[in-house]
RNA sequence: CGGAGAGUAGCGCAGCGGUAGCGCGCACGGUUUGGGACCGUGAGGUCGCCGGUUCAAAUCCGGCCUCUCCGACCA
């Protein structure tokens, strides 16, 4: 393309709502328009990339047996469905699976809060896929290759995600893995452990948690006044106890119908999606005062003990509580706690669970090593949906000996935006963009930088045609601008690599290739012949 | 949805009671052209919207809208 006949609006100044690098530099280099709050326009350069993004994923979800087909916009009804719908009534037999359908399609979300240009928006595109299998072994058998390709497409895009244990959520699949690549732009936060490589999302990570005294003998329970102290911090240091030694009540409300009563040590934090998860709530908000004093706790000083239980208060109790003894709780009664609190004596849980939100420097699970925190950009996610779907629907298939059986099925989704906006993330400089090739929107920029001399274009505009002719995609900046002008908005749209033409090529009878990434520069002769040139600049293309 | 900030030319901003400004960009002419050139001329604005106060409102007051950022969801 011509520089001067493509619609590339760059910017000197990027617009002052624009935070995060990736969203400065698509809007700066022209890839991308704001329209309104998390509503973007591509532009020429930005649909570039977003179809060479979709292209390998569509090759990489070909070569795992991928078939791509185009669901109906569903006013409210969720893919899943829909896709399961499909399967429902065309598959019958166990010989018609394993199947894997997906679908590159535009997403509307009413994001309540759109941010971070394109890291998160109301309307994208999202690849979504769905496996069909005849049983829990073979989508077993299958979810290492879907995470394969996974790691292609990224790899392809010149990514290197942490693939983390995510949240199974509500749907509740045995596994779950999400593609996060590491990244201050991220808003999730990834557990690590650089000693085992235990790796999930904070949410759902997991801490090993070692009991402070687990055979000191339980001791009488003994009210003790605490006046003024309604937080933990407040309670240990009036007893002059550390706050392992406590029980924390939280309270929330799930789906505005039941009422959560989570208790854990003192120390530790409730992970509010292993919360939700543990009672299957859709959402949980943190109850009011009222709402706990409702049920007979009084905020600051509660505890289950002697709590009389309603069937609409849910105990969840973390099972750090479930292994310390004489732990400290509250009365239930302003002003007071209660000494020797333990669990099994004195309450009982609906439910015990780990409800624990991991903290940097929490021990690793499987070895105990410190994790770290960092944030991430979740670029794919893919889990195991089991039955979930098809058993609400009805969706079966025949087995070998002629019963009946559910469909097992798995799920595996990749934000095409949000990717573009991740891989800037990750490659850019002082000047700009730099696009991994095979993503980028054009191979080669090709400048020639004084337009007035006839032998100058003339040179640039043969080059460009040999380019062409050789297969590869040439911006071919003809405009009359100034050479730093030219420069410069080459290294910010972030073209891989760059031919200079100026006069020196014509006294010197060569041509400058210059790498994006790394600056390595290049003097090419072409007193062979342009065709030779051009032959050895495919050559060197990778050098 | 809760909290904080911001809306003036395409972008970045100033002006804060008296008829709308600057830089960049854009158009035209000329000189330039190896890292965002220079001179000259010019176009471009219902100052987010509605109402109020005032002789007079971009400016003061009230309401609304939009956007950005921080907290609860997700690719």
């Amino acid at each position: 393309m011509r520089f001067s006949r493509m619609l590339i609006p760059t910017l000197r100044d990027a617009p002052k709502d624009a935070g995060l690098i990736s969203h400065k530099l698509l809007i700066r280099a022209g890839f991308i328009r704001p329209l309104a709050a998390g509503i973007y326009t591509l532009l020429p350069l930005g649909q570039k990339v977003r179809l060479k993004i979709e292209k390998i994923i569509r090759e990489e979800m070909d070569a795992i047996g991928g078939q791509e087909i185009s669901l109906p916009v569903g006013v409210a009804t969720p893919h899943e469905e829909a896709v399961t719908d499909l399967v429902r009534r065309e598959i019958r037999s166990y010989r018609q699976v394993p199947l894997v359908l997906y679908q590159i399609q535009t997403k509307f979300r009413d994001e309540p809060r759109p941010r971070g240009g394109l890291i998160r928006v109301r309307e994208f595109t999202m690849k979504d896929a769905y496996s069909f299998h005849s049983s829990e072994d073979d989508l077993d058998a299958f979810y290492p290759k879907i995470r394969q390709a996974y790691e292609k497409i990224f790899r392809r895009c010149g990514l290197e995600p942490v693939i983390v244990q995510g949240d199974p959520g509500l749907i509740g699949g045995k596994d779950s893995h999400e593609f996060m690549l590491l990244s201050d732009a991220g808003e999730d936060q990834v557990a690590l452990c650089e000693q085992c490589r235990y790796a999930a999302n904070r949410e759902i990570a997991q801490i090993f948690k070692a009991s402070v005294n687990p055979t000191e003998p339980m001791l009488p329970l003994e009210e003790v006044a605490t006046p003024g102290c309604e937080s933990i911090q407040a309670l240990a240091e009036f007893l002059k106890i550390t706050p392992e030694r406590t029980a924390k009540a939280v309270f929330s409300i799930a789906d505005e119908r039941d009422f959560v009563f989570a208790l854990i040590r003192g120390d530790l934090e409730v992970s509010e999606t292993k919360l939700a998860n543990t009672v299957g709530a859709r959402t949980l908000r943190p109850a009011t005062g009222a709402e706990i004093r409702s049920i007979g706790a009084v905020p600051g000083y509660a505890s289950p003990v002697g709590l009389s239980r309603q069937s609409a208060v849910k105990i969840v109790v973390d099972d750090s509580i479930v292994h310390e003894r004489n732990l400290v709780s509250g009365a239930n009664k302003e002003g007071f706690h209660l000494r020797n609190v333990n669990y099994g004596r004195d309450f009982i849980a609906d439910v015990v669970a780990d409800i624990a939100l991991v903290r940097e420097g929490d021990p690793c699970p499987n070895c105990q090593s410190p994790l770290i925190l960092k944030n991430a950009i979740e670029l794919g996610h893919i889990f195991k949906l089991g039955t979930r779907y098809s058993e609400a629907m009805g969706a079966k298939i025949l087995t070998q000996d002629a019963s009946e059986k559910l469909l097992v099925m798995g799920c595996y989704g990749i934000g095409i935006e949000r990717l573009m906006a991740a891989v800037v993330e990750a490659h850019h400089d002082e000047q700009g963009i730099i696009w991994p090739e095979e993503i980028a929107p054009f191979h080669i920029a090709l400048l020639v930088l004084n337009t007035d001399r006839t032998e100058q274009t003339e040179l640039a505009e043969k080059l460009y045609a040999l380019l062409r002719v050789a297969g590869l995609e040439v911006l071919y900046d003809d405009r009359s601008e100034s050479a730093g002008v030219k420069f410069n908005d080459a290294d910010l749209i972030g073209v891989p690599y760059r031919i200079v033409i100026g006069s020196r090529s014509i006294t010197n009878k060569t041509i400058e290739l210059k790498r994006r990434r790394d600056g390595a520069k290049r003097e090419l002769s072409y007193a062979q012949g342009l065709e030779a040139l051009v032959h050895t600049l495919k050559a060197e293309r990778g050098w």
